[in-house]
DNA sequence: GTCTATACTTTGATAGAC
DNA sequence: GTCTATCAAAGTATAGAC
């Protein structure tokens, strides 16, 4: 393989390929999602809408997988959370009604998260675990902290609160989708009041 | 149609095409599942598997996606819940740990929901919209007497408890599907904490 | 380094023969 | 009712132009 070459001879490897054009690519895919949603999402469709051959983008990519898994990662980056914003309750209403805004990024998550359960072996596989590891991380030391502050219920563990919580997150942008009457941001409220301690 | 014409002609009426055979090919396709998983799942190798040509599927069955979703329709059907006990958490964690039981069942599900997203008018979206809704109606119909007898919190609508928990279980059991240490059962029940009232 | 052209393979789907 | 043949689309891989 070039990349193993290119760590015996000894070069500084990974440089991916071209950053720059790689970044555009991106944009202009994400652009593509934001407008048509996630429809037409085949590798000829993209790089149709993107002006080049499909072939091209396997130039940069290694594979449709790929692509897909760096477009989402890079729209998920492009809104992190608000300073001074800890992670809990109000840092995923924030996020979720984000993800709501661009059409088809809930559809794109929830594809691309399917396939790497099919998949073992896959890209995603290893971008879902690692983000539920960071995401289930942070939310609990975030929640501990504020069980000892008061502010969440200390009799049950944080570990829970935190999968809890992303689950529902997921969960409910999903039934969401399905029937906008499920009231998404009134929902995960409730799932806040469920947290507070008991009176 | 076959049906309507023997109806029409007065024929021991309503053999749609072939019931019984079709049956039999849903029965072997979930075998298929149970042993392989979610992998190969192609037409082809579903058919090969069961020892007819992908052809003689589309015969019974419009499309491959109508196919995997009378597939886990009747996987689901086939495990409904044990009497006696009102929908609520109890019986979300029997549900999700016989999800579990079957390899495939929870990835076949959440593909075909993903897909759902994707399609407009695809036949998993009928039935995903309509499976939501029976189960958030039968969930919050079932809270609200909960509440009632004092055995859940009503300083919350039951609807988003409802929700709340669908949203939960789903996003679980994939978190549990990529990183078994989450601990989907004991998860669960500490949302069934969650929803106790307030002592 | 960037990209086009092209071909290979799998797949879902359709049409028609038996 | 089932198969064979066939098609179009898609993901992938390679060769080579610039």
């Amino acid at each position: 393989m070039g990349a193993d070459e290119d760590a015996v001879i000894g070069r500084r490897g990974s440089r991916p390929k071209g950053v720059a054009r790689r970044q555009e690519i991106l944009d202009r895919a994400i652009e593509v999602f934001r407008e048509q949603g996630a429809s037409g999402t085949s590798l000829r469709r993209i790089a149709e809408a993107i002006g080049v051959s499909h072939a091209a983008l396997l130039h940069y990519f290694d594979s449709r997988e790929q692509l897909l898994v760096a477009v989402y990662a890079h729209a998920e980056q492009n809104h992190e959370n608000p300073p001074g914003l800890r992670p809990g309750i109000d840092t995923m209403i924030h996020a979720a009604r984000r993800n709501v805004d661009i059409p088809g990024l809930v559809t794109l998550y929830s594809t691309l998260l399917a396939a790497s359960l099919e998949d073992e072996e896959g890209v995603g596989r290893d971008f879902f675990t690692a983000r539920f590891d960071v995401l289930r991380g942070s939310i609990t030391e975030s929640l501990r902290v504020q069980q000892r502050e008061g502010l969440v219920r200390d009799d049950v563990p944080a570990e829970h609160l935190a999968a809890l919580l992303i689950a529902a997150s997921d969960g409910l942008q999903i039934q969401w989708l399905l029937d906008p009457g499920v009231g998404l941001e009134s929902t995960l409220q409730t799932l806040g009041v469920l947290l507070r301690p008991p009176a």
